[in-house]
DNA sequence: GATGCCTAAAAGTAGGACATATTGGCAAAT
DNA sequence: ATTTGCCAATATGTCCTACTTTTAGGCATC
């Protein structure tokens, strides 16, 4: 080495204990932590984060970390920073919910019932129609997709990761044959949605019910182009499986 | 003085065009350039932005400025960056494009016609089952909300700003008034939504029909608790509204 | 009581040094 | 020849420090 080393990281004691941090950069890691802190009410509405200089020191992290973090809780609409001011978490109707970080720091912290339930209810506003214009615009491409996903539904079950990758793999096709980029945005959400449903179902309930079927149904219905029997049976489907997770809950 | 200045901004020319940086921090504004870029297709997905060091310097600002404006992108899903590979444009599965900033960046630059319909689309999906949840669920300062906003309609009319955002309060109510969280983060992206219908509309329409008696009839739905009312009055103002788009654009 | 300046506090920007993690090539072993 | 594994180049990640800009909120003035 030609170059003086000004400084040597000499003191970073390698502690065993590493939270959640495991392979996030320290930025994605406080994020994170801040975030769940906010989405569960640790820090409410209106609070305030501190100045940067204290919380940086206080959490360990340079204060270019620090910033750095709290542009994507800005990003996602969770805080507002101004000069002066300080950074304050920001009224609920701000946030954006459906955001796939948000989903996952929902869940990781807490599976929150009510929660689970209203995005369970926002799958069955969403999920039938675009099944309906999936009859109507699906390519042979997403046809061949959801395909593939019913066969690997069938072929590992959805007990086995592999079943619920591919249940997850055939609503978010069909979302994309729906041809509407702004439904297609939303694979990442009910992608989520999708997971946490299956978790519950499988992992709470004595007997989780085999929805192939349904999903038999919904998928010949949009081969066959029958908009109408899509929505409909997306909406059966959903509707089965509100059941099952009401029960679970109650 | 009595601390010796090492370094003054003197070299600054205070350039008149100042785009549109009018008042945002400068990470804002790289962020609002490169994704408007990215969601105009300058950059199309897999396409690399180029190191840091080159970049911050390209675009005259520090590389403190432009990572925090990488972070932002990273946020909403755009691109993705990782030590040796650089950052990239991801797919457009994986942009958010409900998130408002977004939406924003989408209209300023180009009102691209097809988005529009897509999310008018979305529009038609979601607002009608919001309403009959509303009906359902609906508390009194909902329904107060909602008559103040019609107040705002016939006051000022939808030609006026007030009256557009006395409209986009009429919408913010009902979502807010399904008492569903996952609808209520949809606020925001449901409220561009109507402006920019509201924009169409108003400005490439020689005789904007009032949509009044149709918001009235929704609005007396949900008042009612008639939720099947509330569903068929809202499709059938969005029907309308739909017709009109389309009228205008084709 | 409204208006407007003024100050201090906090965020915003800059730039340099160093740390860390990948990718991809090169070499050695199979 | 193919695979495996190491190594070094490169770009991101982190930290620090100094400085600039914005702005909330107090204070004086009108």
């Amino acid at each position: 080495m030609d170059v003086p080393r000004i400084k040597k990281n000499a003191d970073a004691a390698p502690s065993r204990r590493r939270r959640k941090s495991e392979g996030l950069r320290i930025h994605q890691a406080i994020a994170c932590k801040l975030g769940s802190q906010i989405l569960t009410g640790h820090y409410p509405p209106g609070a305030n984060l501190g100045g940067e200089i204290d919380a940086s020191e206080k959490l360990g992290v340079s204060r270019t970390a620090y910033r750095e973090a709290i542009r994507i809780l800005i990003a996602k609409g969770l805080v507002d920073s101004r000069p002066k001011a300080g950074t304050h978490v920001l009224p609920r109707r701000r946030w954006n919910l459906l955001d796939p970080d948000i989903l996952a720091w929902m869940f990781s912290e807490s599976p929150d019932e009510e929660f689970v339930r209203d995005l369970f209810e926002l799958r069955g506003i969403i999920e039938p129609e675009a099944a309906a214009l999936a009859a109507l615009r699906a390519s042979d491409d997403h046809l061949n997709a959801m395909e593939d996903a019913l066969d690997g539904m069938r072929r590992y079950g959805l007990a086995k990761p592999e079943g619920q990758a591919a249940d997850q793999e055939f609503h978010s096709a069909i979302l994309d044959a729906a041809g509407n980029r702004a439904l297609t945005s939303l694979v990442g959400s009910v992608g989520a949605a999708v997971r946490w449903t299956t978790y519950f179902k499988q992992n709470l309930s004595p007997h989780p019910r085999n929805s192939l079927p349904e999903h038999e149904a919904v998928f010949h219905a949009i081969a066959a182009r029958d908009a109408e029997a899509a929505r409909r049976s997306m909406a059966h489907l959903l509707l089965l499986a509100r059941g099952d997770l009401v029960e679970i809950i109650a």
